[in-house]
DNA sequence: CAGTGGTCTAGACCACTGG
DNA sequence: CAGTGGTCTAGACCACTGC
């Protein structure tokens, strides 16, 4: 039963079952035959499916869960992730309180700054693996609590999977972006990476923040990733770090 | 086989099985009944130990593991995680060179500016679950990469567990800070948080880091913890952001 | 109640390490 | 080769959810 279910595939040929298991279920949540937010057929099912044992299914499904691809619920059954419909309201940003006490501060307030199409320079380019040239979103946005303006985010999507987005379907929207990204263009972001650097804004971007020119900000430059490590957007926020902080857990 | 396992102790008295033992494993880590870097008994050794199936030791081993404080390799054992001899030079450290390219770059630089022993103020106290004015030990040192001072460092530890520390041996000592804790003093650091921000730097620290008064720089106070959650170190870095930057993944 | 994920067991075999 | 962690199975039972 140890012969490999893959070998007609481009797989490297020999890993473990659940492995393998665990490859054939990703294929499905990337090629969304389940929905964020859906159920995913049980453990018994899938077993059967696979014709594993429910111990293989399950230890491909333990990894699936610890990578917050998939959410385990006792007595329910095993869900798409979602960014949407998830306690934890912005789950990349870091951006903490100095109270600690995120929930009297409420939700941010967001205004689209703008929102245009153009050519990808170099840089973001490379960043989002398209060909210099090729047609990007740009966006800038600010979000403000309790009326302070704190972070002002440039973002850029490639063209093609965000074709029709505009600002008035960002105003719009309510929640997180990234749950709007998963519903109305099918892109969900499963994982990120940032550069953090203590810099200067220009003017322009004091005046949107509301600070003065020798404020020092904090640049995040994230590099948020679909499926199969691809990119799909880049963002550059500036935080405001005099009534917030960023927080990290170093395990 | 299902009577808890530390039905005498304080334990919440229901739990699975392998979070028992992992309690168990864990005091014994916690206890020093097993040193860093030595290995713990086999699977097999602790299941017969504990009057447990191999598999239940194994899903505890797991989860510590997982944690880091512990690590598996097939074939020779498990063993207890240590800050030396890992192949990541400063496992908390996550200022790393623009080029990404750590290896040509080079170990760090060190210098002791500083070390005393002094009263903790009322933040120290609180941060280090001290009572205000107990005996603290004051470190402050400088890390340079190729000659560039880029770290200042200050750190507070509590006195009573670090009887003995002076700016002789942390000079003399090679290696990460870390790993001389475990060593001379017993100590392994587990988990920590950072909180960070940017700053300007004042004059002293301006020096120290050979950069001028207005220069933005990355403010990372880190609270480090050993076994148990007790804090027992904190730490307040200054990073130079023109050359590194801090990075970090989001999962 | 049936169906789900969660725990536990016992035993088999594989893959890797070192003497 | 024996000993270690790593995989896989089959089956039992528990804990939680919702009808």
């Amino acid at each position: 039963m140890n012969t490999p279910l893959l070998a007609d595939t481009a797989t490297p040929s020999f890993s473990p079952l659940y492995q393998q298991i665990k490859t054939l279920i990703l294929q499905s949540l990337q090629a969304g035959e389940w929905k964020p937010g859906e159920p995913i057929p049980s453990e018994m099912d899938l077993a059967a499916r696979f014709r594993v044992s429910q111990g293989t299914v399950r230890k491909a499904i333990d990894e699936l869960a610890a990578e917050n691809l998939v959410v385990r619920r006792q007595g329910k059954g095993t869900f798409v992730a979602t960014h949407a419909e998830q306690h934890v309201q912005y789950r990349f940003l870091k951006l903490v309180p100095d109270s600690g006490d995120t929930a009297t501060e409420g939700p941010a307030e967001r205004t689209i700054v703008d929102c245009r199409r153009l050519r990808a320079s170099a840089d973001v380019a490379r960043a989002l693996a398209l060909r210099s040239g090729d047609a990007v979103l740009q966006v800038r946005r600010v979000l403000a609590y309790r009326g302070v303006p704190t972070i002002l985010e440039d973002l850029w999507l490639p063209g093609l999977p965000f074709k029709g987005l505009t600002a008035e379907r960002l105003r719009a929207s309510r929640g997180p972006m990234y749950a709007m990204f998963e519903t109305e263009f099918g892109v969900r972001m499963v994982r990120a990476e940032e550069k953090i650097r203590a810099v200067l804004p220009d003017t322009e971007q004091a005046a949107l923040l509301a600070v003065d020119a020798a404020t020092p900000l904090l640049s995040v430059e994230r590099l948020a990733h679909t499926y199969h490590d691809t990119p799909m957007e880049l963002r550059r926020g500036l935080y405001r770090t005099d009534t917030h902080h960023y927080r990290n857990e170093l395990g």
